[in-house]
DNA sequence: GGCAAAGTTTAGCATTGGCTAAACTATATG
DNA sequence: CATATAGTTTAGCCAATGCTAAACTTTGCC
């Protein structure tokens, strides 16, 4: 070989990031579903299916099925036709979605961004900080008024 | 109906964020490859597919089958058994990859993230983060030194 | 020049996450 | 209490992104 020489080592250590990410990728939804299915409990009591639906922007059928995924995950329970629940899991998983989403989306505003852009913003940041860069923006946040 | 009442108006506007998040890992995927891409070819004159799928921690297929779609979408260009190539294109997106790149890293830096973290978290970031909230970050960079 | 090793591609498979259209259930109300 | 409508599920499709194993090129080197 002509060109290959000493690779490897950076390799390894960037490819943690990107392997980072894909696994961020595949919790990510779940994360949203479950937020989402508890801020609908929240507010009106109950979640369903065409709310959900609805508040992601995807097709009924894309619901149904991801709620197959999530309960087979054991992050949801729900009967044919019915409403559906959290497990304790998936409020766990909810809980600290919405935790990470005050900070970041407070944060953002501390920053200066207008609050339309830190909403959307926050939905996308939300599920690739690290807890030490959560408590970065927690302490930027304490300090300039949060 | 019973309890469906008053939506729509929430939902949709809930919506535009979840879309643009699905609308981003779309584009994503692309702008990790191009900007990596890039940096193989500034950094040893050439990249190779191996190198690649090294750096990104996937099997050498995945690679081949990706850069086909980048190929088609106009991104790069390659020719069996040989080094890959940017397009114009291809270069635009890998250079706004890394200017996006640099201001999130750098601005986790500057607000006392330590380095691993900041390389880490900025590349699952720089795809989420709107100019605007570019814009608020290089500010805050501006002020507190980067 | 020919061979072994490195690199690359092909083939074939699985999963995720999206869609539409059609079928089915629950329920509000006339 | 029957039925229309809203809500839900099923069926079947597609594209993207990952994998392994096997086949095929290139190339460094004897």
């Amino acid at each position: 070989m002509k060109l290959t020489r000493k690779r490897g080592q950076t390799a390894k250590l960037r490819s943690a990031a990107f392997r980072r990410i894909r696994a961020d990728h595949q919790t990510e939804l779940a994360g949203d579903y479950v937020e989402l299915i508890a801020d609908l409990i929240d507010e009106r009591g109950e979640a369903r299916g065409t709310d959900v639906a609805m508040r992601l922007g995807v097709a009924n059928a894309t619901v149904v099925k991801t709620l197959k995924r999530l309960q087979d995950a054991g992050l949801v329970t729900q009967e044919p036709y019915r409403a559906i629940f959290l497990t304790g899991d998936g409020w766990k998983l909810a809980e600290d979605g919405r935790r990470k989403h005050k900070i970041v989306e407070g944060f953002l505003l501390a920053l200066g961004v207008a609050a339309a852009t830190a909403r959307i913003d926050s939905e996308g940041i939300e599920h690739h900080v690290s807890e030490e860069t959560l408590r970065a923006m927690a302490r930027f946040l304490a300090r300039n008024g949060g």
